[in-house]
DNA sequence: GATGAATGAGATTTCATTCAT
DNA sequence: CATGAATGAAATCTCATTCAT
C-alpha cells in the first residue's frame, strides 16, 4: 500500500501494476491476493487511508481552534488545509484522477471539511448567513481548488504566506460580504466592501471592468 | 474526436479505446492513425478543442462585461464561467482524469481566465490588491474548484441561483477584504469585515470560535 | 472428502480448489497435504469411495437375486441398477468429467457389472449366447449409458416405472435375440422376435423402413 | 478449432489452453480472440462442428436405409452410429468431460437420434410401441453409452463385428420384447421371449439368476 | 489513402503446493 | 503434527499499433 503510494506519486496511475505494487513492496502476487481482492481494492484502501490521514491533520488542529477569536481562527485554519494537503499532494492528485467519479472515498474529507465549516458558520448567527451549509460548501470546494491546484502546478508556493494570506481573504471576505447581502438588498444600499469597490480613482466608468487595460 | 468525447463522456476513460473511437467515428482503424500519431495525441487533440471552446465562451461574454461597473460585472462574469464549465462537464472531468499532470492542455484555461483576472484588476487600482497575479490565480482557481466540483458531484445545483450568487461573494469579498488588507494592516485597524466579524459583545467568550457572534 | 463430494455436487469441477476443500472439511490446507499427495489423489479417493458405494449397494441387491428366476430377477436387477446410480448421480456425472480418461476408477464399477452379467449368463445355458463376456458388457454399458444420461438431463425421469421396464425390455429382448442367433442362422430361418418383425403384409413398400408394419 | 481438436485429442482438456491453441493453429493468441469470444466459445463451436459432423454422418446413411425391410435395415442402422462415433471418438469423449453439463450442443446429437428414432418406431405401428418416446430415447442412449465406453475403452473392439451384432440384437430384441409387452400381459401368458428364456436344461430351479456358478 | 486482420507485450487473477513456525 | 501465509507459474484476455493489400 505504501508502496502502491510510493508508485503511483512517482510513475503515474498507469505504473501501479499488481505486479509492480508486488514487486516493490517485496511479496509476490500471490501474496497481494490474499491481503487485497484486486487492484482497485489496493487503490480504495489507500485512498482511504489517504484521507484519514488527512482528515486526522485537520482534526488535530481544528481543536487548537477552537479557543481562539474568529480572526485570528481562520488563517490558522487556513494553515491548518495547507497542511493537510500537503500530506502527500501528489498522491493526492493521483487519486482524484484514479478514483471512479461515483462514491469516491475521497470526496468524504470534502464532505467532513464543508460539514465543519457549515457548523461554524451555523454556531455563528450573527454572520446572518442565510444558507450555512452552501457557505460551507463553497468555502471548502474554493480553498480545496486553489490548494489542489497550486500543489500540482506550483507545489514550491504553498509555503508562501502570500498564498495563506490570500485564503483567509477569501474566506473572511467571503464570510463578511454574504452575511452583508442577507440585511441589506444588496440592489439598493450597496454594502461596505460594494461602497468600497465602487470608486476608483477614475469616477464611475473607471469601475467598470476594464479588461486588458492598466491601471488607469 | 467527437467520437471520442461521447464515448468519454458515456462511457468512461477505459471504454475509449482506439478500435472503439474508430468504430463510433466511422472509419477505420488505420484512418485514424492516419490522422493523428496515437492515442494520446487524439485524447490532447480533443482536450485542445475543449478548452478552446470553454475559451470562446468565455470570450464571448467578456466583450459584453467591458463596460459594466464592477459590482455588476463580477456577476455576470461569475455566469460567464458557470457557462464556461457547462460547456462539457462531464468531459471536463473525464479529460482532467485522463490527461498527464505535466504539460496539460487543461491548465491552459485556467491561465487564460487567471491573466484575465489579474488584468482585470490591475486596472482598477482602486481595489488596491497588492499582488493582481496572485489575487487573479486564487480568485480563478477557487471558482474552478467550485464549479468543477458541483458539476461532478451535484450536476443539478448548478443552475441554483444561490450557487452564483455564493460565487459573487466569493469574489467580491475576497476582492474587499484584500483591498483593505493592502491599505491597512489588519492587526492595527481591522476594515469593515474584520470589524464586522471581530469582537463579540461578550468578552471572554468572544475568543472562541464562535463566528456569529459578531456586530448585531 | 465428503468435502470434496459436497463441493463438486454444489458448485461443480472448477469450484473444487484444495483450498475449498481444506475450508470445508474444516482442516487446514496443509493437513490437508499430510492425508492426500494432492488435489488428484483426494479426487481418486473419493472416486474409489463412490465407486465402492455403488458397489456395495449393487451387491446387497444381488444377493437376494440369486434364488429368482430370470424372468423375475433381471427386473429386479435393473432396479438394483436404478438404485446404484442414484446413490450420488451429480457426483458420478461430475467424477466422469473430472477423471483422467485413462485408469479410471470408475471403470472398476462398469467392470464389476460387467463380469457379474457375463457370470449370470455363462450360468444359464440355456440362454444360448455364444458369447456372454460380450452380452454381459454390452447390457452393462446399454443401461449404463441409458441411466447416466437420463439421471443428467432428466433426473426426475429416473423413478417413471416405464424407464425400469424398458430397461428390462431392453435386457430380456436381448438376450432372447442373441440366444436365437446363436441357435440358428437368422438370414435362413428367422427367430420368433425376428418372425413378428419380418414380413409385412404389403409386399413392396415393405422393403421400406417402416418398423411398424410387423405381423400384427 | 481443429487446432483445439488436435490438442484436446492428444492431451486432454487441460492442455487447451488459448496460447496452446493459437500456438498451434500459428496465429497470434490476439487474431484468436477476433474469431471467438473466449476459450469457452472456442469449444463451443468445435464441439457444434463436431455434432454437424456425427449428424451429417447419420443423416447420409438414413437415406438410405429408407429402402430396407426392418431386419436388414437395423443392422446398417448400427453400423451408421458406429460410423457416426467414429467420426472422432477421443474429441467426443473430450467435449463430453469439458462441455458444461446445461445446454450442451453434444446433447443435440442424441435429441436428433432419438427423435429419428420415435418417429421410426411410430410409424410401425405394428411394433406395438406403447411409448414411442421413450423407447426412441432408450435406444439411442443405450446404443450411444455402448459405443462411446467402447471407443473410450476398447477402441479396436469398435471393429469387431461381434459388437455390431450385439447392438443389432439389443434394438431387435428390444423392440420384439416391448411390443409384446404392450399386446399380452407378461405375468399371466409369457411372450416367446420369455417362454424361451424361462426353460433351460436344468429345469424350474436352473432358470434362476445363479451368479458366479459356472454353466450347469 | 483507406482498410482491418494480425500482432504480442503485458495486465489481472487463480490456485496447487510448500515450509517456517 | 497442524497451520496458513507465501509462492509464482500459468491462464485468460485486452488493446495500441502496424502493414500488406
Amino acid at each position: 500500500m505504501t508502496a502502491t503510494a510510493q508508485i503511483l506519486e512517482r510513475d503515474g496511475p498507469e505504473a501501479a501494476t499488481t505486479n509492480a505494487i508486488a514487486a516493490r513492496a517485496g511479496v509476490s502476487i500471490g501474496s497481494l491476493y490474499q491481503y487485497f481482492s484486486g487492484r482497485e481494492a489496493i487503490i480504495a484502501a489507500l485512498a482511504q487511508r489517504h484521507v484519514e490521514q488527512m482528515r486526522a491533520v485537520l482534526s488535530r488542529s481544528l481543536a487548537e481552534l477552537i479557543a481562539l477569536p474568529i480572526e485570528a481562527a481562520i488563517p490558522r485554519l487556513m494553515a491548518a488545509l495547507v497542511d493537510c494537503h500537503r500530506v502527500n499532494p501528489t498522491l493526492d492528485h493521483v487519486l482524484h484522477q484514479v478514483m471512479p467519479e461515483d462514491a469516491s472515498v475521497l470526496d468524504e474529507f470534502e464532505d467532513f471539511a464543508a460539514t465543519i465549516a457549515a457548523a461554524a458558520i451555523r454556531s455563528h448567527p450573527g454572520l446572518a448567513i442565510a444558507d450555512p451549509e452552501l457557505a460551507g460548501s463553497t468555502l471548502t470546494l474554493a480553498v480545496g481548488g486553489v490548494l489542489r491546484t497550486t500543489l500540482r502546478r506550483w507545489p514550491a508556493r504553498i509555503s508562501d504566506p502570500a498564498l495563506e494570506q490570500a485564503l483567509v481573504d477569501l474566506v473572511l471576505g467571503f464570510l463578511a460580504r454574504a452575511g452583508e447581502g442577507s440585511k441589506a438588498a444588496r440592489a439598493q444600499a450597496p454594502g461596505h466592501a460594494a461602497a468600497l469597490l465602487d470608486e476608483g480613482p477614475g469616477g464611475g466608468q473607471a469601475a467598470a471592468l476594464k479588461l486588458g487595460e492598466g491601471a488607469g
